[in-house]
DNA sequence: TTGACTTTTTCTACGGTGTAGAGTAAAAGC
DNA sequence: GCTTTTACTCTACACCGTAGAAAAAGTCAA
Protein backbone atom coordinates (compact mmCIF):
# COMPACT_ATOMS: atom_id res chain seq x y z
CA UNK A 1 0.00 0.00 0.00
CA UNK A 2 3.35 2.35 0.15
CA UNK A 3 6.13 3.28 -1.80
CA UNK A 4 6.18 3.83 -5.70
CA UNK A 5 3.85 3.23 -8.04
CA UNK A 6 0.79 2.67 -6.64
CA UNK A 7 -0.57 5.48 -8.39
CA UNK A 8 -2.00 6.18 -11.98
CA UNK A 9 -3.92 8.22 -13.96
CA UNK A 10 -7.03 5.60 -14.20
CA UNK A 11 -6.69 4.77 -10.54
CA UNK A 12 -7.10 8.29 -9.75
CA UNK A 13 -9.83 8.55 -11.74
CA UNK A 14 -11.72 6.05 -10.85
CA UNK A 15 -11.21 6.90 -6.94
CA UNK A 16 -12.18 10.67 -8.07
CA UNK A 17 -15.54 9.58 -9.44
CA UNK A 18 -16.03 6.95 -6.60
CA UNK A 19 -15.58 9.86 -4.47
CA UNK A 20 -17.49 12.44 -6.25
CA UNK A 21 -20.29 10.01 -6.31
CA UNK A 22 -20.76 8.95 -2.71
CA UNK A 23 -19.87 12.17 -1.08
CA UNK A 24 -21.21 14.47 -4.05
CA UNK A 25 -19.69 17.55 -5.73
CA UNK A 26 -19.29 19.74 -2.67
CA UNK A 27 -18.06 17.63 -0.60
CA UNK A 28 -15.01 16.43 -3.46
CA UNK A 29 -11.71 17.51 -2.92
CA UNK A 30 -8.04 17.03 -3.46
CA UNK A 31 -7.33 15.95 -0.25
CA UNK A 32 -10.16 14.10 0.41
CA UNK A 33 -9.26 12.41 -2.55
CA UNK A 34 -5.35 11.96 -1.63
CA UNK A 35 -6.81 10.50 1.95
CA UNK A 36 -8.72 7.80 0.02
CA UNK A 37 -5.63 6.87 -2.09
CA UNK A 38 -3.36 6.73 1.02
CA UNK A 39 -1.49 9.74 -0.62
CA UNK A 40 0.18 12.92 0.51
CA UNK A 41 -2.51 15.07 -1.73
CA UNK A 42 0.26 16.53 -3.90
CA UNK A 43 1.02 13.38 -5.72
CA UNK A 44 -2.15 13.62 -7.63
CA UNK A 45 -0.24 16.75 -9.28
CA UNK A 46 2.17 14.37 -10.69
CA UNK A 47 -1.03 12.93 -12.61
CA UNK A 48 -2.86 16.36 -13.80
CA UNK A 49 -1.63 19.60 -13.49
CA UNK A 50 -4.68 20.75 -11.59
CA UNK A 51 -7.91 19.80 -10.27
CA UNK A 52 -9.68 20.85 -13.12
CA UNK A 53 -7.86 18.20 -15.61
CA UNK A 54 -8.72 15.52 -13.23
CA UNK A 55 -12.17 16.39 -13.54
CA UNK A 56 -12.05 16.73 -16.99
CA UNK A 57 -10.83 13.16 -17.15
CA UNK A 58 -13.29 12.07 -14.87
CA UNK A 59 -16.24 13.67 -17.07
CA UNK A 60 -14.43 12.43 -20.03
CA UNK A 61 -14.58 8.54 -18.28
CA UNK A 62 -17.76 8.77 -17.08
CA UNK A 63 -19.04 9.87 -20.93
CA UNK A 64 -17.43 6.77 -22.09
CA UNK A 65 -19.63 4.56 -20.46
CA UNK A 66 -22.40 5.47 -22.17
CA UNK A 67 -22.99 2.93 -24.66
CA UNK A 68 -24.78 4.57 -27.66
CA UNK A 69 -27.60 1.95 -28.69
CA UNK A 70 -28.62 0.77 -31.91
CA UNK A 71 -30.71 2.48 -34.13
CA UNK A 72 -33.82 0.31 -34.88
CA UNK A 73 -37.11 1.04 -37.57
CA UNK A 74 -38.24 3.94 -35.67
CA UNK A 75 -36.22 7.12 -34.89
CA UNK A 76 -38.85 7.89 -31.67
CA UNK A 77 -37.88 4.73 -30.39
CA UNK A 78 -34.27 5.15 -31.00
CA UNK A 79 -34.38 9.05 -28.98
CA UNK A 80 -35.70 7.28 -26.38
CA UNK A 81 -33.18 5.29 -26.06
CA UNK A 82 -30.78 7.47 -26.54
CA UNK A 83 -32.37 10.33 -23.75
CA UNK A 84 -32.61 7.17 -21.28
CA UNK A 85 -29.06 6.35 -21.66
CA UNK A 86 -28.74 9.41 -20.36
CA UNK A 87 -30.76 9.31 -17.30
CA UNK A 88 -29.19 5.65 -16.37
CA UNK A 89 -25.63 7.49 -16.96
CA UNK A 90 -26.93 10.36 -14.73
CA UNK A 91 -28.29 7.34 -11.82
CA UNK A 92 -25.00 5.22 -11.75
CA UNK A 93 -22.85 8.25 -11.26
CA UNK A 94 -25.11 11.40 -9.64
CA UNK A 95 -22.04 12.91 -8.60
CA UNK A 96 -20.18 12.84 -11.77
CA UNK A 97 -23.10 13.95 -13.97
CA UNK A 98 -23.89 16.97 -11.52
CA UNK A 99 -20.58 18.13 -12.04
CA UNK A 100 -20.71 17.35 -16.01
CA UNK A 101 -23.66 19.62 -16.10
CA UNK A 102 -22.24 22.27 -14.33
CA UNK A 103 -18.82 21.99 -16.37
CA UNK A 104 -18.19 24.94 -18.77
CA UNK A 105 -16.48 22.92 -21.71
CA UNK A 106 -16.28 20.72 -24.19
CA UNK A 107 -15.68 17.16 -23.20
CA UNK A 108 -14.20 14.79 -26.25
CA UNK A 109 -16.52 11.66 -25.07
CA UNK A 110 -19.92 13.67 -25.31
CA UNK A 111 -19.18 14.30 -28.78
CA UNK A 112 -20.34 10.45 -29.39
CA UNK A 113 -23.88 10.68 -27.61
CA UNK A 114 -24.22 13.94 -29.80
CA UNK A 115 -23.39 12.15 -32.90
CA UNK A 116 -25.92 9.72 -32.20
CA UNK A 117 -28.89 12.33 -31.35
CA UNK A 118 -27.81 14.68 -34.80
CA UNK A 119 -27.41 10.95 -36.87
CA UNK A 120 -31.30 9.78 -35.62
CA UNK A 121 -32.61 12.91 -36.89
CA UNK A 122 -31.20 13.10 -39.60
CA UNK A 123 -32.27 9.62 -40.73
CA UNK A 124 -35.45 10.78 -39.79
CA UNK A 125 -35.54 13.35 -42.34
CA UNK A 126 -35.05 16.81 -40.48
CA UNK A 127 -33.18 18.96 -42.88
CA UNK A 128 -29.87 20.51 -40.88
CA UNK A 129 -31.32 23.72 -38.78
CA UNK A 130 -34.24 21.85 -37.46
CA UNK A 131 -32.18 18.63 -36.52
CA UNK A 132 -29.46 20.78 -34.79
CA UNK A 133 -32.47 22.59 -32.55
CA UNK A 134 -34.38 19.16 -32.04
CA UNK A 135 -30.96 18.06 -30.43
CA UNK A 136 -30.33 20.90 -28.52
CA UNK A 137 -34.22 20.68 -27.19
CA UNK A 138 -34.18 16.82 -26.49
CA UNK A 139 -30.50 17.29 -24.92
CA UNK A 140 -31.60 20.47 -22.66
CA UNK A 141 -34.61 18.59 -21.69
CA UNK A 142 -33.04 15.29 -20.65
CA UNK A 143 -29.84 16.40 -18.87
CA UNK A 144 -31.66 18.98 -16.91
CA UNK A 145 -34.32 16.35 -16.09
CA UNK A 146 -32.14 13.95 -15.42
CA UNK A 147 -30.32 16.58 -13.02
CA UNK A 148 -33.58 17.08 -11.06
CA UNK A 149 -33.90 13.51 -11.04
CA UNK A 150 -30.57 12.98 -8.88
CA UNK A 151 -30.89 15.84 -7.05
CA UNK A 152 -34.27 14.76 -5.43
CA UNK A 153 -36.15 17.54 -6.19
CA UNK A 154 -38.77 15.01 -8.03
CA UNK A 155 -38.93 12.73 -4.86
CA UNK A 156 -42.61 12.31 -3.56
CA UNK A 157 -43.02 14.44 -0.23
CA UNK A 158 -42.99 12.77 2.58
CA UNK A 159 -45.27 13.94 5.11
CA UNK A 160 -43.14 16.58 7.04
CA UNK A 161 -42.22 17.60 3.24
CA UNK A 162 -45.58 17.94 2.70
CA UNK A 163 -46.39 19.51 5.57
CA UNK A 164 -43.52 22.26 5.34
CA UNK A 165 -44.89 22.96 1.70
CA UNK A 166 -48.27 23.08 2.12
CA UNK A 167 -47.44 26.39 5.05
CA UNK A 168 -45.03 27.69 2.39
CA UNK A 169 -48.20 27.78 0.02
CA UNK A 170 -50.42 29.50 2.36
CA UNK A 171 -48.16 32.07 3.46
CA UNK A 172 -48.85 33.72 -0.25
CA UNK A 173 -51.79 33.05 -2.78
CA UNK A 174 -51.83 30.62 -4.51
CA UNK A 175 -54.96 28.82 -5.01
CA UNK A 176 -54.17 26.37 -7.46
CA UNK A 177 -50.96 24.94 -6.59
CA UNK A 178 -52.91 24.59 -3.46
CA UNK A 179 -55.80 22.48 -4.67
CA UNK A 180 -52.99 20.54 -6.76
CA UNK A 181 -50.45 19.88 -4.15
CA UNK A 182 -51.19 16.19 -3.74
CA UNK A 183 -50.29 16.07 -7.48
CA UNK A 184 -47.15 17.73 -6.91
CA UNK A 185 -45.75 15.65 -4.15
CA UNK A 186 -46.80 12.43 -5.94
CA UNK A 187 -44.11 11.45 -8.34
CA UNK A 188 -43.30 8.72 -10.71
CA UNK A 189 -40.23 9.89 -12.43
CA UNK A 190 -39.87 7.40 -15.29
CA UNK A 191 -43.83 8.44 -16.16
CA UNK A 192 -43.59 11.96 -15.51
CA UNK A 193 -39.88 12.15 -18.10
CA UNK A 194 -41.84 10.12 -20.36
CA UNK A 195 -44.82 12.41 -20.57
CA UNK A 196 -42.68 15.67 -21.24
CA UNK A 197 -40.50 13.01 -23.73
CA UNK A 198 -44.01 12.14 -25.83
CA UNK A 199 -45.19 15.91 -26.11
CA UNK A 200 -41.37 16.62 -27.50
CA UNK A 201 -41.67 13.99 -29.82
CA UNK A 202 -45.12 14.61 -30.88
CA UNK A 203 -44.39 18.01 -31.62
CA UNK A 204 -41.06 16.99 -33.52
CA UNK A 205 -43.17 14.96 -35.59
CA UNK A 206 -45.29 18.12 -36.89
CA UNK A 207 -42.13 19.52 -38.29
CA UNK A 208 -41.97 16.57 -40.85
CA UNK A 209 -44.90 15.70 -42.26
CA UNK B 1 -18.87 55.77 4.34
CA UNK B 2 -17.40 54.44 7.80
CA UNK B 3 -18.92 54.39 10.76
CA UNK B 4 -21.98 52.55 12.23
CA UNK B 5 -25.40 52.32 10.42
CA UNK B 6 -24.53 51.98 7.15
CA UNK B 7 -25.09 48.26 6.45
CA UNK B 8 -28.39 46.96 6.32
CA UNK B 9 -30.06 43.49 5.02
CA UNK B 10 -31.58 45.33 1.84
CA UNK B 11 -28.00 47.06 0.75
CA UNK B 12 -25.86 43.57 1.91
CA UNK B 13 -28.40 41.65 -0.52
CA UNK B 14 -28.36 44.32 -3.19
CA UNK B 15 -24.23 44.26 -3.12
CA UNK B 16 -24.34 40.78 -3.20
CA UNK B 17 -26.54 40.15 -6.18
CA UNK B 18 -24.52 42.75 -7.81
CA UNK B 19 -21.14 41.10 -6.62
CA UNK B 20 -22.70 37.47 -8.33
CA UNK B 21 -23.71 39.23 -11.01
CA UNK B 22 -20.39 40.87 -11.79
CA UNK B 23 -18.17 38.15 -11.49
CA UNK B 24 -20.03 35.29 -11.19
CA UNK B 25 -20.69 32.48 -8.93
CA UNK B 26 -17.37 31.33 -8.70
CA UNK B 27 -16.10 34.33 -7.84
CA UNK B 28 -18.39 35.17 -5.12
CA UNK B 29 -17.22 35.40 -1.43
CA UNK B 30 -18.20 37.11 1.71
CA UNK B 31 -15.01 38.38 2.18
CA UNK B 32 -15.00 40.17 -1.74
CA UNK B 33 -18.76 41.31 -0.97
CA UNK B 34 -17.77 42.66 2.59
CA UNK B 35 -14.87 44.46 0.83
CA UNK B 36 -17.08 46.08 -2.16
CA UNK B 37 -18.80 47.23 0.74
CA UNK B 38 -16.04 48.75 2.82
CA UNK B 39 -16.55 46.29 6.28
CA UNK B 40 -15.54 43.78 8.14
CA UNK B 41 -16.13 40.24 6.32
CA UNK B 42 -17.67 39.60 9.94
CA UNK B 43 -20.16 42.53 9.73
CA UNK B 44 -22.07 40.91 7.25
CA UNK B 45 -23.20 38.32 9.55
CA UNK B 46 -24.72 40.41 11.85
CA UNK B 47 -27.60 40.68 9.03
CA UNK B 48 -27.56 36.87 8.38
CA UNK B 49 -26.56 33.85 9.97
CA UNK B 50 -24.28 32.55 7.38
CA UNK B 51 -23.25 32.23 3.72
CA UNK B 52 -26.05 30.24 2.74
CA UNK B 53 -28.77 32.13 4.27
CA UNK B 54 -27.45 35.29 2.51
CA UNK B 55 -27.81 33.56 -0.82
CA UNK B 56 -31.37 32.27 0.08
CA UNK B 57 -31.97 36.41 0.14
CA UNK B 58 -30.20 37.35 -2.83
CA UNK B 59 -32.53 34.65 -4.31
CA UNK B 60 -35.59 35.92 -2.53
CA UNK B 61 -34.94 39.11 -4.53
CA UNK B 62 -34.28 38.20 -7.60
CA UNK B 63 -37.89 36.20 -8.03
CA UNK B 64 -39.34 39.10 -6.35
CA UNK B 65 -38.53 41.17 -9.29
CA UNK B 66 -40.20 38.36 -12.15
CA UNK B 67 -43.27 40.08 -12.70
CA UNK B 68 -46.23 37.85 -13.76
CA UNK B 69 -47.84 39.07 -16.97
CA UNK B 70 -51.41 39.68 -17.25
CA UNK B 71 -53.33 36.23 -18.74
CA UNK B 72 -54.67 36.45 -22.46
CA UNK B 73 -57.07 35.29 -23.97
CA UNK B 74 -54.75 32.57 -25.28
CA UNK B 75 -53.09 30.05 -23.22
CA UNK B 76 -49.91 29.78 -25.68
CA UNK B 77 -49.71 33.37 -25.89
CA UNK B 78 -49.34 33.11 -21.94
CA UNK B 79 -46.83 30.35 -21.44
CA UNK B 80 -44.70 31.94 -24.14
CA UNK B 81 -44.58 34.94 -22.09
CA UNK B 82 -44.18 33.23 -18.64
CA UNK B 83 -41.19 31.26 -20.51
CA UNK B 84 -39.88 34.75 -21.66
CA UNK B 85 -40.29 36.39 -18.38
CA UNK B 86 -37.79 33.95 -17.16
CA UNK B 87 -34.98 34.13 -19.83
CA UNK B 88 -35.19 37.75 -18.92
CA UNK B 89 -34.43 37.20 -15.54
CA UNK B 90 -31.91 35.04 -16.31
CA UNK B 91 -30.04 37.85 -18.77
CA UNK B 92 -30.57 40.58 -16.05
CA UNK B 93 -28.88 38.76 -13.09
CA UNK B 94 -26.90 36.08 -15.28
CA UNK B 95 -25.02 34.82 -11.43
CA UNK B 96 -27.77 35.01 -9.14
CA UNK B 97 -29.72 33.40 -11.69
CA UNK B 98 -27.08 30.56 -12.01
CA UNK B 99 -27.30 29.90 -8.37
CA UNK B 100 -31.02 29.58 -8.27
CA UNK B 101 -30.48 26.80 -10.75
CA UNK B 102 -28.17 24.91 -8.22
CA UNK B 103 -29.82 25.84 -5.30
CA UNK B 104 -31.53 22.85 -3.67
CA UNK B 105 -34.29 24.59 -1.70
CA UNK B 106 -37.57 25.86 -1.90
CA UNK B 107 -37.21 30.06 -2.57
CA UNK B 108 -40.86 31.31 -1.08
CA UNK B 109 -40.72 34.06 -3.95
CA UNK B 110 -40.68 30.98 -6.72
CA UNK B 111 -44.00 30.25 -5.70
CA UNK B 112 -45.77 32.77 -7.75
CA UNK B 113 -43.77 32.10 -10.88
CA UNK B 114 -45.16 28.33 -10.62
CA UNK B 115 -48.45 29.44 -9.67
CA UNK B 116 -48.86 31.69 -12.39
CA UNK B 117 -47.87 28.12 -14.86
CA UNK B 118 -50.07 26.18 -13.16
CA UNK B 119 -52.93 28.60 -13.34
CA UNK B 120 -52.60 28.89 -17.60
CA UNK B 121 -52.68 25.36 -17.84
CA UNK B 122 -55.77 24.76 -15.59
CA UNK B 123 -57.06 27.44 -17.40
CA UNK B 124 -56.39 25.91 -20.89
CA UNK B 125 -58.19 22.94 -19.41
CA UNK B 126 -55.38 20.43 -18.28
CA UNK B 127 -56.42 18.21 -15.68
CA UNK B 128 -54.69 17.89 -12.89
CA UNK B 129 -51.88 15.18 -13.22
CA UNK B 130 -51.22 16.72 -16.62
CA UNK B 131 -51.06 20.27 -15.37
CA UNK B 132 -48.50 19.85 -13.23
CA UNK B 133 -46.35 17.21 -15.67
CA UNK B 134 -46.88 20.16 -18.17
CA UNK B 135 -45.43 22.50 -16.14
CA UNK B 136 -42.14 20.67 -15.17
CA UNK B 137 -41.72 20.11 -18.64
CA UNK B 138 -42.00 23.42 -19.35
CA UNK B 139 -39.74 24.86 -16.52
CA UNK B 140 -36.85 22.17 -16.70
CA UNK B 141 -36.68 22.88 -20.57
CA UNK B 142 -37.16 27.40 -20.41
CA UNK B 143 -34.35 27.31 -16.91
CA UNK B 144 -31.89 24.48 -18.25
CA UNK B 145 -31.87 26.98 -21.71
CA UNK B 146 -31.67 30.16 -19.76
CA UNK B 147 -28.19 28.88 -18.38
CA UNK B 148 -27.12 27.66 -21.53
CA UNK B 149 -27.94 31.21 -22.97
CA UNK B 150 -26.48 32.69 -19.70
CA UNK B 151 -23.02 30.16 -19.86
CA UNK B 152 -22.54 31.04 -23.66
CA UNK B 153 -22.95 27.89 -24.47
CA UNK B 154 -24.93 28.92 -27.13
CA UNK B 155 -23.30 31.95 -28.68
CA UNK B 156 -22.04 31.55 -31.90
CA UNK B 157 -18.56 30.33 -32.53
CA UNK B 158 -15.90 32.54 -33.45
CA UNK B 159 -13.39 31.50 -35.93
CA UNK B 160 -11.47 29.89 -33.17
CA UNK B 161 -13.91 28.31 -31.42
CA UNK B 162 -14.75 26.71 -35.01
CA UNK B 163 -11.62 25.86 -35.89
CA UNK B 164 -11.06 23.86 -32.51
CA UNK B 165 -14.38 21.97 -32.38
CA UNK B 166 -13.48 20.77 -35.69
CA UNK B 167 -9.95 19.47 -34.57
CA UNK B 168 -11.93 17.74 -32.03
CA UNK B 169 -14.53 16.31 -34.64
CA UNK B 170 -11.53 15.27 -36.87
CA UNK B 171 -10.18 12.79 -33.38
CA UNK B 172 -12.81 11.00 -33.55
CA UNK B 173 -16.12 9.58 -36.50
CA UNK B 174 -18.49 12.24 -36.41
CA UNK B 175 -19.55 12.44 -39.77
CA UNK B 176 -23.15 13.37 -39.24
CA UNK B 177 -21.55 16.26 -36.39
CA UNK B 178 -19.04 17.42 -39.23
CA UNK B 179 -21.36 17.89 -41.87
CA UNK B 180 -23.44 19.50 -39.69
CA UNK B 181 -20.82 21.75 -38.29
CA UNK B 182 -21.89 25.50 -39.32
CA UNK B 183 -25.56 24.89 -38.17
CA UNK B 184 -23.98 23.52 -34.88
CA UNK B 185 -21.42 27.16 -34.88
CA UNK B 186 -24.57 29.67 -35.78
CA UNK B 187 -27.00 30.26 -33.21
CA UNK B 188 -30.13 32.95 -32.95
CA UNK B 189 -31.21 31.99 -29.40
CA UNK B 190 -34.44 33.44 -29.50
CA UNK B 191 -35.53 31.42 -32.99
CA UNK B 192 -33.51 28.45 -30.96
CA UNK B 193 -35.88 29.02 -28.00
CA UNK B 194 -38.61 29.76 -30.11
CA UNK B 195 -38.58 26.70 -31.97
CA UNK B 196 -38.15 24.53 -28.66
CA UNK B 197 -41.07 26.13 -27.26
CA UNK B 198 -43.54 25.65 -30.03
CA UNK B 199 -41.96 22.47 -29.95
CA UNK B 200 -43.45 21.91 -27.02
CA UNK B 201 -46.71 23.56 -26.84
CA UNK B 202 -47.75 21.80 -30.32
CA UNK B 203 -47.24 18.64 -28.40
CA UNK B 204 -49.18 19.56 -25.41
CA UNK B 205 -51.92 20.90 -27.34
CA UNK B 206 -52.32 17.38 -28.42
CA UNK B 207 -53.14 16.50 -24.55
CA UNK B 208 -56.50 18.42 -24.29
CA UNK B 209 -57.88 18.38 -27.77
C1' DT C 1 -22.86 64.43 32.38
C1' DT C 2 -22.31 60.05 33.71
C1' DG C 3 -22.86 55.32 33.86
C1' DA C 4 -25.22 51.15 32.21
C1' DC C 5 -26.93 48.78 28.45
C1' DT C 6 -27.64 47.50 23.49
C1' DT C 7 -26.46 47.33 18.87
C1' DT C 8 -23.18 47.32 15.38
C1' DT C 9 -18.69 46.55 13.69
C1' DT C 10 -13.97 44.68 14.16
C1' DC C 11 -10.19 41.54 15.55
C1' DT C 12 -8.12 37.27 16.06
C1' DA C 13 -8.02 32.63 15.18
C1' DC C 14 -9.22 27.81 13.34
C1' DG C 15 -9.85 24.38 10.12
C1' DG C 16 -10.84 23.83 5.42
C1' DT C 17 -9.47 24.53 0.29
C1' DG C 18 -6.11 24.36 -4.17
C1' DT C 19 -1.42 24.30 -5.26
C1' DA C 20 3.63 26.36 -5.77
C1' DG C 21 8.36 24.94 -4.87
C1' DA C 22 11.84 22.53 -2.63
C1' DG C 23 13.23 18.24 -0.75
C1' DT C 24 13.56 13.10 -0.61
C1' DA C 25 13.50 8.39 -1.79
C1' DA C 26 13.15 4.82 -5.00
C1' DA C 27 13.71 2.88 -9.52
C1' DA C 28 16.21 2.79 -14.05
C1' DG C 29 20.17 3.31 -17.05
C1' DC C 30 24.88 2.71 -17.64
C1' DG D 1 29.05 1.70 -8.43
C1' DC D 2 27.19 6.17 -9.77
C1' DT D 3 23.96 9.26 -12.11
C1' DT D 4 19.73 10.55 -13.79
C1' DT D 5 14.94 10.33 -13.93
C1' DT D 6 10.61 9.46 -11.85
C1' DA D 7 7.36 9.25 -7.99
C1' DC D 8 6.16 11.02 -3.99
C1' DT D 9 6.28 14.04 0.44
C1' DC D 10 6.89 18.32 3.13
C1' DT D 11 6.31 22.94 4.03
C1' DA D 12 4.16 27.01 3.08
C1' DC D 13 0.93 30.51 1.06
C1' DA D 14 -3.26 32.70 -0.09
C1' DC D 15 -7.88 32.08 -0.06
C1' DC D 16 -12.36 30.48 1.99
C1' DG D 17 -16.45 30.46 5.77
C1' DT D 18 -17.15 31.60 10.36
C1' DA D 19 -16.78 31.00 15.86
C1' DG D 20 -15.97 33.91 19.81
C1' DA D 21 -14.15 37.81 22.17
C1' DA D 22 -13.28 42.58 22.00
C1' DA D 23 -14.25 47.15 20.89
C1' DA D 24 -16.66 51.03 19.35
C1' DA D 25 -20.80 53.75 18.75
C1' DG D 26 -25.33 54.83 19.80
C1' DT D 27 -29.39 55.04 23.34
C1' DC D 28 -31.35 56.05 27.52
C1' DA D 29 -32.09 56.77 32.77
C1' DA D 30 -30.55 59.03 36.61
Amino acid sequence: MAGRGRLSRDCIVEAAMRLLDREGEKAFSMRKLAADLGVDPMALYHYHANRGALIKDVLQALMETYDVPAPGPDWREDLRKLCNGLRLLARRHPGAFRVYELYEDWIPAEHRVQEAFHATLQRAGFPPQKTVRAVRLLLTYTEAFAVDEITGWLEPFDPTDREAFARSLSDGDFPVMKSLIDEIGRSDTDADFDFGLDVILRGLEAEIS
